[in-house]
This record gives structure tokens, C-alpha cells and sequence, in this order.
DNA sequence: GGGCCATTTGCAATTTTGTTTCGTCCGCGC
DNA sequence: GCGCGGACGAAACAAAATTGCAAATGGCCC
């Protein structure tokens, strides 16, 4: 599927506040409201529009502490890489998990509400865990800019 | 702000899928529309809900690459930390920030469409500034979980 | 124990928003 | 030049959010 300018600003807009009425969008580019819902319900039909979603505030929600972590793996099989992932994904402490190429193989962003409750989880996930290698934790002080958004180009 | 179990069952809704209509989540939780609405709002004054976006596909949209880049700053003083902050935080291509503690300084994660792309922005963000002592790049082969939940307790 | 205040609820009315319909226009290929 | 497909806007329509109001609930002081 392809995009042009209108579309481009449109998810420009919502990426922002998708709470912002089509009519609002439409008089922002142009657009009658119509079009902009027509585009819209396309863009996710597409899949250019994963999913809408509330933000939250961890830390008002009990889970201040944001952590960054990387796991090196001892075996790196398909079906071990594989069960690696399912189970970070399931974990709900693990907010992003990616699987990487460098010096680790996975880096996880992590919420907790203390620093017992990530030891609990390292020995869970790492030291529970015989095909892990190693790990590095990095303890994040400010979170200067957390988000989804995707650059769209000029 | 103190939140009671029916907050934190609406906030797991919107966290999911923010469209959805506050009669549903009414009738998932035993309460009627006007009260979920009233509930939404006063979190939202309350800062709890951070903003309501809509979640692109970054490959979709000409970002395939996402990157991981450990930074380490040769001077920690205040002043240049914050002006880090603020050169990181207003480059669209750093889609995360934080400041940490341990090995590194700053963590980001940026998207690009093109290795080339990062290789200028090495340049423009690192090898253009002289108080960045080391950056460490992990490129990411899948997002097996990209997102912004919290988790909710029980 | 009784009464009072604060808070929150549900219902119903109102307003706003989203969605569908329909006729028109534009660009393209034949 | 003619017909076709796609996208548009205006208007009608449906659904959702929002507001006003009266009633229920719960704590607290007397």
C-alpha cells in the first residue's frame, strides 16, 4: 500500500492524540471528515496502523524503575532462541523485548516497582535459566523520551 | 490519586485499545458508561494516562532498522547532560532516551529506513560532538515485543 | 444511633463524533 | 470521445461521549 501527503499527516496526528475528531484531522489537512475516516479504516486494514493504545505513567502505577537489559545466550539454536522469546514475551515485567545482533542477543526494557522485585526476576529469567550465558543490567535514572513514534519523513 | 480495582481493569482496557466504546468497558466491568467516563477523565487530569496514541509500523512506513546505541559522555557535568538531553530528545530518528546508570550514560533507541542513515546520524550525534567519549551499537534482528504497557498487579 | 456531608453512582437528555449513502468529479485506458 | 474506477464532499444517519440530576453509599461527628 502506498501513501501519499494526506495520509502521511494523518498519521502524523494520530500518532500524537488518536483522540483528535476526524473533523479536527480533516480541517488540519483539507479533508472532508469522511476522507479522513475512509483513509484511516485503510491504514489499518493495512496493518500501517499496528494498534491505539493509552499511555500510562509507570511510576504512578507503582513501577518507577525502568531498566535496560542484555542477555547473551549460550546456545543460540533456533529452537532455543525460540523459547527465549516466547518467555520474554510473556513475562509482563518485560515492557520491549528485541532480539539483536552484537555482543548480546536480546535487550530487554524492564518495569518494576523495586529493586527486589528485578533481583526476583533475574533469578527467574537468568540464573533460572541454564542457556543464559550472561547478562547486563543498566538502570535507568530519567526517562528523557519514551514512545512509539515513528519519524515521517519531511 | 489512590485507584481502585475498577481503575486499574479500565486502564488494562485502554492500555490494549484505547477506541474502545466506554458502554463495552462498562458492561466488562459492572459499571455504566458515564462512570467509566468519569473515571478516564480524572486519570487523565491525574497524569495517569499520559496521552492516547495511535501505534505505527515503522517497516511500514520506511523504517525498517531499529538500533540500540549505548552512549558514554567524557564530562558528566550538569550543564552538558542536559544539553545531551535536549539534542536527543528533539532528533525525530531517537524514538526512546534514557539516562542511566553503569557502563554507559544514555541508552536510545532509533529508527532509521537504511544503514546510511545511520552512519550520518553517527556522525551528526557522536563523531560531532566532542563529549562523546564511546557509543556501542546493537542492531535489532526482530521486535519479538515493542509496546508501552504497565503492568497492572493483579 | 442519628443525622450530615462528601463521593459516586445510574438514568435520561443533549451534544458531539463516527459512519454510511449518494451523487459528482477527475484521471486513465480503450 | 467514452466508459470505468477511485476518491471526494454534503447530507443523513447511527453511535458514542458528555452533562444534569436525583438517589444510593459510606464515613464521621455529635
Amino acid at each position: 500500500m502506498k501513501l501519499d501527503d494526506f495520509d502521511r499527516k494523518i498519521l502524523a496526528i494520530l500518532q500524537k492524540d488518536n483522540l483528535t475528531p476526524q473533523r479536527t484531522i480533516g480541517e488540519a489537512i483539507n479533508l472532508s471528515a469522511p476522507a479522513v475516516q475512509r483513509r484511516i479504516a485503510k491504514m489499518t486494514e493495512a496493518g500501517i496502523i499496528r494498534a491505539n493504545v493509552a499511555v500510562l505513567d509507570p511510576a504512578a502505577l507503582g513501577n518507577p524503575i525502568t531498566l535496560f537489559v542484555e542477555v547473551e545466550v549460550i546456545s543460540e539454536t533456533a529452537a532455543q532462541i525460540e523459547e527465549a522469546k516466547r518467555e520474554f514475551a510473556r513475562t509482563p515485567e518485560i515492557q520491549q523485548c528485541y532480539y539483536v545482533t552484537g555482543d548480546a542477543d536480546f535487550v530487554l526494557v524492564i518495569l518494576v516497582p523495586h529493586m527486589a522485585a528485578y533481583e526476583a526476576l533475574t533469578r527467574r529469567l537468568f540464573f533460572g535459566n541454564n542457556n543464559v550465558k550472561r547478562f547486563r543490567t543498566l538502570v535507568a535514572m530519567d526517562r528523557i523520551k519514551t514512545g512509539l513514534e515513528v519519524p515521517l519523513g519531511a
